[in-house]
RNA sequence: GGGCUUGUAGAUCAGUGGUAGAUCGCCGCCUUCGCAAGGCGGAGGCCACGGGUUCGAAUCCCGUCAAGUCCA
């Protein structure tokens, strides 16, 4: 907890602020007003501003969105432009959740300088935690910009702090012609993503329009701080993290009954009027039903109360009855919502993510499913994608605009594959149902979380379904809440690095193509050498480590394995176990680099680069570099693609990756600041996640650009050739390309040729006729199989009445006990049912070891059993088998003991008889 | 990254170790002026692929490929 004196600001002093105790909630405030005494925070206090706005002038998203940020540029600020909703710059979190993630991990540590200080921004959010009340609640979205000014002090150098942000703000609001008495700042410590401090709420009319938090302490173990339970200590740098909600400054600017009104009162009318629902706000008692539902909502969390409670309240402050209620409300609420959600599509879409089935795709097809649940709800018949479109438009962003044809064909494949799941899970669903009904019970809990895990089908359909048998189920009001919670994190690694001092120099960079090296040894560290200086690439980026050789006073050791740690490269010798390094501290050594490998690694690595600008060139500016593997034979590349990649299109990406390499086109290199390069080339520079430090190196391959600390080919044409091998969908949007580059791409096509070469031989055709003769082998070979089996019918027929002559009267049955040669299993069967069916107990064996034995309906009546005789004949043929009564096969392996077996299945038979 | 599920006729699916099935669709014949419906008959299956266990595998086990789905 923080103490008061974090809060004591001159400009409270000087404004003549008082500082409280919320009598209701026990918080602390600040107020220009000497009779308030609640906080000003819902339940505290009640939205007072719905009807009767804060502000004197109604501003739109835009206009809003400009007077803030020109508030600031004209008060010190750069303007910078937004980053992503996906972050891609993170791989903590998927997507953008407020302003100052642009900033972590990098700028916030300390470790990279803010691209400009102080700065503003607006920046658009997406936060899918309260994914369930959206549209009920009035005041929820999934998508939001945050409105910023941020600071980055250091102890060098501090901007300003608490004092001046909270003035501005004040300045803002009352610029907006807020009333000076009606705002509280209300004391509410804070934390986050391993950081923490003071922090203040603005509260207005029972509406928070902004948190204004001073972040200067991180998470520590053991710290002096204690917030939250965690611990924390001071930071050397501190920073101003604002967060302003540009969707709420406009609400507060109309005092419309929701927010949704306020923010896109054009696209609610257009869906209204889709849906057929009349949506009148100028009608008083209408518009008054949902201003009370926003108010009431406002004070209530909707994970606590139940919907029917929260709706029961509301319809009996109006006066009216919850029937009227629930059939005003509902029908808009999924409106607001659809509104809501296809702008969060259009942000999502729009900055480049492809719906899947794992991590941030995840997220996306999870809003998709759900705006196309609640346009059904709706009776909506047109395309998802015409709706993204409507909020495509109202924002200025063009490269959407051109690349809506791809999101428009992701959306088309995402309603039609939805379509084909629900299709299949509602045939699965009424057969589970009518299995439950059929033993007379209702389908159990298990069964329906079971149809949601594995088959994807929602409970609501799952229900709605099972009623038509006949069943019901019940459902918490926050499940897709539940669901969406547990999928915001990404998962981080909380692998322990330890750092081992001391810095060894990367000469691979400056000489790519150098063999020998003289180093000294630094360290030694569980048996593995540190080296002053080395040429020996340590793995990472998705190449493997370089080998080669340390060479001592004529003795020579191998190295097999090169890492980094920290600023030392770690050199792992191959030294037979249980026996202590060779080298010692100090030491002077020759180090020797096995360069077919490194060339090898380096084609591969520069080749992976060309495969990648080449799908992006064929496929589209959607593709993201998903993962990457090099090594000497062959590397692959993961990227993301909404559908499979086809024939042409991987013959045209190797084509063009080839052209690539024929244009000999020069690699550079070169270390930036990280700034600097973000500025200069965006964030598709990060396709291969993103590096740490303040420098980065930019690999610049023909229009390829991206930050790489890897070892490449110092012209294209090194490479030499590049041969795509296979493709494979590893994910949902993930497809995976790979190939061989240099000699490995030439044994590649080798090996396809041997392939081609060995089948040529076996049919004994050129390679250019082995389609067309293998399709008629297959044919033939078909038609043949047809042929045998009705040839063994034929036959088993045509044996019958040989066969029936030799029976044996066995106590009034006739036995038929024969040797068949070495008929197969399939003429014994034929031959034996046909028998049965005359009435005929049969016991057929073959030279083969096969056995089958059938009995007709007189010795079915006696209770003799096919499945008794096998096992009987079987047995001495050491093996065994069964069946039905009627009919019943066996055999073993004993193939010369088949007068034997024969002997005891009539003796089996006789028994039974 | 992990869990669960699936792969059988053109389509949808039965088939839990013993001769591969149903429905729809397709073809032919009957009926009709013609069409639909109906009746009779027929074609159509490397049971995804590769191994293993077994006398015997669509079925059990392992692997590969393809697909669906939930979660981190």
């Amino acid at each position: 907890m923080f103490s008061e004196d974090e809060y004591r600001l001159d400009f409270f002093v000087d404004e003549g602020f008082q500082r409280k105790k919320c009598e209701k909630c026990g918080k602390f405030f600040w107020t220009r007003d000497g009779t308030r005494k609640t906080c000003g925070d819902p339940p505290c206090d009640p939205y007072t501003f719905i009807g009767s706005p804060i502000f004197k002038h109604e501003h739109s998203l835009d206009e809003m969105r400009e007077h803030y940020l020109s508030f600031f540029q004209g008060r010190g600020h750069t303007r910078i432009k937004r980053y992503p909703v996906v972050a891609r710059w993170r791989d903590d979190i998927y997507l953008t959740i407020a302003s100052i993630a642009d900033f972590q991990p990098f700028v916030t540590s300390g470790q990279v300088p803010p691209p400009a200080n102080p700065l503003t921004v607006s920046q658009p959010c997406i936060r899918l935690d309260d994914l369930d009340s959206v549209g009920r609640s009035g005041r929820h979205l999934t998508t939001f910009e945050m409105m910023a000014h941020h600071v980055f002090n250091t102890r060098e150098k501090e901007y300003y702090w608490k004092d001046q942000t909270v003035r501005l703000c004040d300045e803002l609001l009352v610029g907006l012609g807020m009333d000076p008495l009606a705002v509280t700042y209300k004391e509410n410590p804070w934390a986050g993503g391993g950081n923490a401090g003071p922090s203040v709420e603005v509260m207005i009319g029972g509406l928070e329009l902004a948190t204004l938090v001073f972040m200067d302490l991180k998470a520590v173990p053991g710290g002096a701080i204690e917030i939250k339970g965690e611990r924390y200590e001071k930071m050397n740098n501190y920073i101003v993290d604002t967060g302003y909600g540009l969707e709420r400054f406009v609400w507060a600017s109309k005092g419309s009954p929701t927010i949704y009104d306020a923010i896109f009162p054009d696209l609610v009318r257009k869906v209204a009027d889709l849906a057929g629902v009349e949506h009148n706000l100028k009608d008083p008692e209408y518009a008054e039903i949902f201003a009370q539902n926003a108010r009431l909502a406002g004070m209530v969390d909707l994970d606590e109360y139940s919907m029917k409670d929260l709706r029961a309240r509301i319809a009996g402050s109006i006066g009216i009855t919850p029937e009227k209620l629930e059939n005003t409300i509902e029908p808009m609420e999924r409106i607001y919502a659809v509104v809501d959600h296809t702008r969060c599509l259009a942000y999502m879409l729009g900055d480049g993510i492809i719906p899947s089935n794992v991590k941030a795709g995840y997220l996306a097809r999870l809003v998709i499913r759900r705006t196309l649940r609640l346009m059904k709800e709706l009776k909506i018949s047109m395309p998802l994608s015409e709706l993204v479109a409507m909020q495509i438009m109202r924002l200025d962003y063009p490269d959407w605009k051109e690349r809506f044809v791809t999101i428009q064909e992701i959306l088309g494949q995402e309603e039609q594959k939805y379509a084909e799941t629900l299709e299949k899970g509602k045939r699965l669903v009424k057969k589970t149902a009518e299995h439950y009904r059929k033993i007379g019970q209702a389908i159990p809990l298990s069964e329906m979380i079971s149809l949601y895990d594995t088959h994807g089908i929602p409970p609501e359909i799952a229900r709605e379904s099972a009623l038509e048998v006949g069943a019901t189920v019940e459902l918490p009001d926050n499940f897709y809440s539940l669901v969406a919670k547990k999928h915001i994190r990404a998962d981080q690694d909380e692998a322990v690095k330890v750092t081992i001092p001391g810095k060894t120099e990367l000469l691979f960079y400056d000489h790519p193509f150098e063999q020998l090296f003289e180093a000294e040894v630094l360290d030694v560290v569980d048996g593995n050498v540190i080296l002053d200086r080395t040429l020996l690439y340590p793995e990472g980026g998705g190449q493997p480590a370089d080998h080669g050789t340390l060479e001592r006073a004529g003795q020579t050791f191998r190295v097999v394995d090169v890492q980094k740690s920290g600023d030392v490269v770690l050199h792992k010798l191959d030294v037979p176990e249980g026996q202590s390094l060779p080298l010692g501290k100090g030491e002077r050594v020759t180090g020797k680099v096995d360069m077919p490998r490194r060339l090898a690694h380096a084609r591969h690595h520069t080749a992976t680069h060309l495969v990648h600008d080449s799908a992006k060139r064929i496929l589209g500016k959607h593709i993201w570099q998903a993962g990457a593997q090099k090594s000497e034979d062959r590397a692959r590349l993961d990227i993301s693609h909404y559908k499979r990649i086809s024939e042409e299109e991987l013959k045209a990406i190797e084509l063009e990756a080839n052209r690539r390499v024929m244009e000999v086109a020069p690699v550079d290199t070169q270390f930036l600041p990280r700034t600097e390069a973000e500025k200069l080339f965006g964030f598709e520079l990060y396709q291969g996640g993103v590096p740490p430090g303040k420098q980065i190196r930019v690999v610049r391959v023909g229009t390829d650009i991206e930050a790489c600390a890897g070892t490449h080919v110092t012209n294209t044409g090194m490479i030499g050739a590049i041969k795509i091998l296979r493709t494979e969908r590893i994910q949902d949007g993930v497809e995976r390309i790979e190939f061989a580059a240099g000699e490995a791409a030439v044994k590649a096509g080798q090996g396809r040729d041997d392939l081609l070469g060995q089948a040529s031989d076996v049919l004994r055709v050129p390679a250019e006729q082995l389609p067309r003769t293998a399709e008629r082998f297959f044919e033939e070979w078909k038609g043949q199989q047809k042929e045998i089996e009705r040839l063994k019918e034929d036959l088993a027929k045509a044996r019958l009445k040989t066969l029936a002559g030799e029976a044996k009267d066995l106590n009034g049955l006739h036995a038929v006990v024969q040797k068949m040669g070495s008929a197969d299993i399939d003429e014994l069967l034929k031959a034996a049912s046909l028998l049965a069916e005359q009435d005929y107990v049969v016991l057929l064996g073959s030279e083969s070891g096969k056995l089958v034995a059938a009995v007709g309906r007189s010795g079915l009546e006696k209770g003799i059993k096919a499945g008794s005789i096998i096992k009987a004949a079987a047995k001495l043929r050491g093996g065994g088998g069964g069946g039905k009564p009627d009919l019943a096969q066996g055999g073993g392996p004993d193939v010369a003991r088949l007068d034997e077996a024969l002997r005891a299945g009539f003796e089996a038979m006789r028994a039974g008889a």
